[in-house]
DNA sequence: CTGGTCCATGTAACCGGTTACATGGATGGG
DNA sequence: CCCATCCATGTAACCGGTTACATGGACCAG
């Protein structure tokens, strides 16, 4: 177990001060090249490792981002986090994270993160804070950027937000336009311990859409359940056993869209000739299975976010920032014109 | 912008020294009562957050653990994450991600990390290193533990590995037994620039299962290409159309298998009955599609590799340990029968 | 030749914790 | 009553970098 190598026996062996080699280290301008190339020999030779821990204490930064998030519960974050990397890995942080899979975990690390000397910025995706927590957040000695996060008093973080009401119009209207006039919503229920409102939103914009082409939403063709697609396959059945069946149904995720299409295939229907289906996120799956869907541009996001944590973090702004990543229409295979044709 | 509270405002302000202040942080027994109690509120009061680059530094460890892998490549190694970061967030480390997604990026990155003052150590997912670089990584001065990374030379390092050989074996095993005589394998190239095995055992298990029932692999059923559901699909659409087709395919991955389902529904092949697929990796898809697969248990393979690298971490073993998680078989309804039943 | 300027380099303080060792008051046994 | 013991607390060194400020030699103009 050698004793580890340091900034002073580089010096003291290349026979300059530790300011020089320190110089060296952070590629200083005011230097001879033979100090410099003959420092950089002694720092191989040596195999001198610079202590990251002492850097950032000497510097006061972290040089660390963290990522509060939730795989389990939102697996596009994941895609969102590929995309906080992509910008990250080319900045000198260090991308640290935070899973959380309960509300307990969410709100513990919510309350001791934020706070300097312990990263120099962090990354809220998609998880709602409580809203005694986001005016914290907002004050924290540290920057806070949150994607895709909804919550009604969140207005005081920087922020990249999707619009899922208007993905939720754009959906309903697309089936509209197809000439359909009973459609139907299948998502989560609107109250979760999270606090997502995704699935709310959603219906929000297909009922902004319905009423837009002079329709109300007809209650016995909504159904809301738990995530997922057994959840979802169930709740489409019994929607489609009704004796007046609705002959489109927006679901609120891929996920559900993919139940919905089984509970079909069960029953019989054709997909899109007796029943139409669009989904929601544009997950791997869609493509796969030639899913009419709402594409969220997840990667950007991420890559939105990022960027705007470390413009926040050179200069923290005053007033809070928020970037639009509107949704997309996909149209694949799912969903086609009524049988009387369109309207 | 107050000036960052410290350990000696607090100590100053509660009449006692930074020892002391030190040891209330560090929970130490041997302390009045009394003088925790008030050292406590005093740190309440000043909103005294301890520097952890401070206690970094002078505990000589960054009390983080590295994990190196690639999303992109390997959408496994999330689930595989989520097993880490379980065991993770119940320890003081925190959790740092390098999201790799070229060589170049990989070479780099375990050149560079491995390194003390940087990590306390690192977690390897899926991703073979360069053999020149296992042997650094054996030797380094932070331990470094492998999960699920598939090369010749790894046994110097301690790892948690699946056992792709087996698991293609079984798939295999599983078609024979149903009395399939004519079986295909639809895989990934063998060679590839991350140097990825997995393709390439499940194979040899297969073969080894073939072999077992006194059959050899035919080339004409074996079809190998990039990872995806479109090249699979294509795939299985030039396997099937020969003149002396299979009755079943093994694909590599679920996803292939995906592929291959969705060519077997376009030429008018019901599944199972004129085709059987067994697919790879029990992901959350296959579940739903009602796919036979070999299932890998990702979470736990996280979980062991975290804890084995803690306890490398506390006492650093000589000999590396190697746990094994053997794979799987889980049959849905994908897989049947021949159309002349069972042999 | 002298004084000023410039710039490569050195000196030493500082970042904010931890901890080995010192200290001194209380306690208890002889 | 004295001295050994114990333990809560204090003193100060240390972790390994960065950087403001000091220094001194080279170069140049007058």
């Amino acid at each position: 177990m050698p004793k580890t190598v340091t900034i002073r026996d580089v010096a003291r062996t290349a026979g300059v001060s530790i300011a020089t080699a320190s110089r060296v280290l952070n590629g200083s301008e005011r230097l001879t090249d033979a100090t410099r190339k003959r420092v950089l020999q002694v720092m191989d030779e040596l195999q001198f490792t610079p202590s990251m821990s002492a850097r950032r204490l000497s510097l006061g930064r972290t040089m660390t981002i963290t990522v509060v998030t939730s795989f389990l519960t939102r697996p596009q974050a994941v895609e969102r986090l590929r995309g906080v990397d992509a910008v990250l890995s080319d900045s000198e942080f260090d991308l640290v994270i935070y899973n959380v899979e309960t509300v307990e975990k969410r709100d513990q690390y919510l309350r001791s993160l934020p706070l300097a000397q312990r990263t120099d910025g962090m990354l809220l995706i998609s998880l709602p804070p409580r809203s005694e927590d986001v005016t914290r957040l907002a004050s924290a000695a540290v920057p806070v950027v949150a994607i895709d996060v909804h919550s009604p008093t969140l207005s005081v973080l920087p922020r990249v937000m999707g619009d899922d009401v208007a993905g939720g119009e754009l959906a309903a209207r697309h089936l509209l336009e197809l000439g359909h006039r009973q459609i139907g919503y299948i998502g989560d229920e609107f109250e979760n311990p999270f606090g997502f409102t995704s699935s709310h939103d959603r219906f929000t914009g297909y009922e902004r859409a319905l009423a837009g082409a002079g329709l109300a939403a007809r209650p016995e063709w909504i159904a809301l359940g738990a995530h997922g697609r057994y959840a979802a396959r169930e709740l489409a059945s019994r929607l489609l056993s009704g004796p007046d069946r609705p002959t489109a149904i927006f679901a609120a995720s891929d996920t559900q869209a993919l139940g919905v299409i089984a509970a079909a295939h069960e029953m019989g229907l054709d997909v899109p000739r007796d029943l139409s289906i669009v989904g929601y996120d544009d997950i791997e799956a869609a493509e796969y299975v030639g899913l009419t869907t709402i594409r969220q541009r997840l990667f950007e996001s991420g890559r939105l976010g990022a960027r705007l944590l470390l413009k926040e973090i050179e200069q923290r702004s005053d007033i809070p920032t928020s970037t639009d990543l509107p949704p997309d229409l996909v149209i694949r295979a799912t969903s086609g014109p009524t049988r009387e044709g369109s309207a």
